[in-house]
DNA sequence: GCAATGATTTACT
DNA sequence: GTAAATCATTGCC
């Protein structure tokens, strides 16, 4: 069952993230669905550093981080890679969540065709700009609603017990400064598929 | 260990 | 308007 737009609407995106483990993201390209199970995820708020919109500033990038929850926000970082995030909370409110690694599910052939095969096979979506890159995903996919057609968010029902879920600082955001501290990464225990091995 | 690579942002001789 | 620094990473040396 795909996830319905109260889900992404609500105010703690912190808790959001963490009840993102366990849900399904799939994107269907020419017919052909790809997409897996998420295993790891980050929170980003307005309020602290680490996020593109600290202090509620708003530019031509970050936009559709203020518009409301259920939008997605994919960039291009490093000049290399696009990362997707999931817009969450209410309008003119902006928070969201990164997906940084998913467990591959539907279409494992043809993520390997759009990635390149990895000699370890547990790398072929274990990093946010690798799944972005095994599900198509670039910068045109910014601002798409997630229960439509195109991509979506899926509710298995399974329910995923918070001592399997673990909490960390998140990754590559050193520049926040005591921000970068906060444990705001939430990775599904013992998982093989996680990013930064 | 570190180069690649380009959109985005900020500052402005 | 232009220029320079920055960057939520990856894969190859």
């Amino acid at each position: 069952m795909k996830l319905a737009e109260s889900f992404y609407r609500r105010a703690n995106v912190v808790k959001i993230a963490r009840e993102l483990i366990g849900k399904g993201l799939f994107t269907k390209i020419d017919e052909v669905i790809t997409g897996g199970i998420i295993v790891e995820t980050e929170a980003y708020s307005w309020k602290e550093r680490g996020c593109h919109a600290y202090g509620a500033r708003k530019t031509q990038r970050n936009a559709v981080m203020f518009e409301k929850g259920g939008l997605s926000y994919v960039y291009l970082c490093y000049g290399v890679h696009h990362l997707f995030n999931i817009v969450t909370n209410e309008l003119d409110v902006a928070d969201a969540v990164l997906v940084r690694a998913i467990e591959p599910l539907r279409g494992v052939d043809y993520m390997k065709e759009r990635r390149g095969d990895p000699r370890n096979k547990f790398h072929l979506t274990s990093g946010p700009g690798k799944l972005t890159k095994a599900l198509g995903i670039d910068r045109k996919w910014n601002g798409k609603f997630l229960a439509g057609n195109e991509i979506w968010l899926e509710d298995f029902g399974a329910k995923i017990p918070t001592r399997k879920i673990d909490a960390s600082p998140r990754i590559g955001i050193d520049y926040a400064g005591e921000d970068a501290l906060l444990p705001w990464r939430f990775t599904l225990k013992g998982s093989p598929w996680l990013s930064k091995s």
